[in-house]
DNA sequence: ACGGTCATGTGACCAAGTCTCATCACTGCC
DNA sequence: GGCAGTGATGAGACTTGGTCACATGACCGT
């Protein structure tokens, strides 16, 4: 067919949130998506599962750059050294590409409850890769989740804070800040009395 | 139309949970459901927005209930015991009807990657909910997002084990140990060094 | 040239979800 | 007692997401 196009997974990625952008995501159907990219439906749903996927792909490397960097953590490093590190490792990716669809990207997913929810699984398969890393090394169960929730939540947030413009600071600074940010919220919150308030023992 | 059946709902629900243990859900379409509650495809869409919403009715009332519960907590709770009262209140109105219905439940949604994704969401909404009542006593964001997180997490795990029968300890119970196991896993984490591992300074 | 593979196009098909209109029971009012 | 209003349902058409089987044409190695 045609001459051998490459990069069409890429067209419908950038078709599909141009047209997301312009018209919303519920008003634009996978023909249409489609079409802008010079390729049929059956295409579309070749390159991605669903309509909904084509705006998540690529998180896929993120998961497996958390892991790894888990596991090339240095045997004396503690759970949140680890997690610091594979933060570094997965942030420093990054490109200005990213930075640029970003906006658009967070603007229609915040818009779309049906996206919200493939985020939100996303996020969730990202949390439990990084807690069963952390399990690998030997961290506790509980440790390990808490850690990697840590970790996951110090990601979105910092990406967001990269977002905004007017920041002068890279992408693997902020997700350091936001995970000490969140550290020392741990440390305040396991200040207090371990377990005193309400509630009555199991009989 | 006939008399008034009573419990719609409830009939399309239990017809719902039925077939989809029986055949699957993916192999299960509305109208079956429908049929076996005697009524039709377009009630049941008038009950629930979408095929998967049938097996998370009521979670409404979880989200109520837990920020409700950080709300009542005594001015003097710490962010933790806020959040041990609020997840003893939740547990607390759970029935063994909810018991009974539990595993069936879960293995339907752990075999059908639609539904994790809509469980993920529920419970992202759950841990939002709970974030924003801790806010509003004048946690700050970060404790707030992480005592929160703690607290939909040892609900999550409370509930899991409430389920696996042998067990002769009220939900309410497993929820407190839950939290306290993370609880003791959060001071573990913290008490490391903050912040010492690997990565580069901005520059 | 020839056969194989790979990406794509084509068209049919099923099920989810939306919408509009008709129907019937119950309620309250005259 | 009859009559309009309300609310839950049934019926059926329609759009779209998602799957599948099959055909086609370009590239590659022999």
């Amino acid at each position: 067919m045609g001459r051998w196009e490459p990069n069409a997974r890429l067209r419908l990625v950038r078709a599909a949130i141009d047209l997301f952008a312009e018209q919303g995501y519920g008003s634009t159907t996978v023909p249409e998506i489609a079409e802008r990219a010079a390729l049929t439906r059956a295409t579309f749903f070749r390159h991605f599962p669903d309509k909904r996927e084509v705006l998540f792909a690529g998180q896929q490397v993120h998961t497996a750059l958390l892991a790894d960097g888990i596991a090339a953590a240095p045997r004396t490093a503690t759970p949140v050294e680890a997690v610091a590190g594979a933060l570094d490792a997965l942030t420093s990716t990054f490109t200005p590409d990213q930075r640029e669809f970003g906006p658009r990207l967070r603007a229609v997913i915040a818009g779309t409850p049906e996206l919200q929810e493939r985020a939100a699984f996303k996020r969730a398969g990202l949390a439990a890769a990084t807690a069963a890393a952390l399990r690998e090394r030997g961290v506790p169960d509980a440790a390990a989740c808490l850690a990697a929730e840590m970790g996951v939540h110090a990601f979105y947030r910092a990406f967001d804070r990269w977002l905004e413009a007017p920041y002068r600071e890279t992408f693997p600074a902020l997700a350091r800040h936001a995970l000490d940010e969140l550290h020392a919220a741990a440390a305040a919150l396991v200040s207090g009395p371990p377990s005193a308030g309400p509630g009555r023992p199991a009989p």
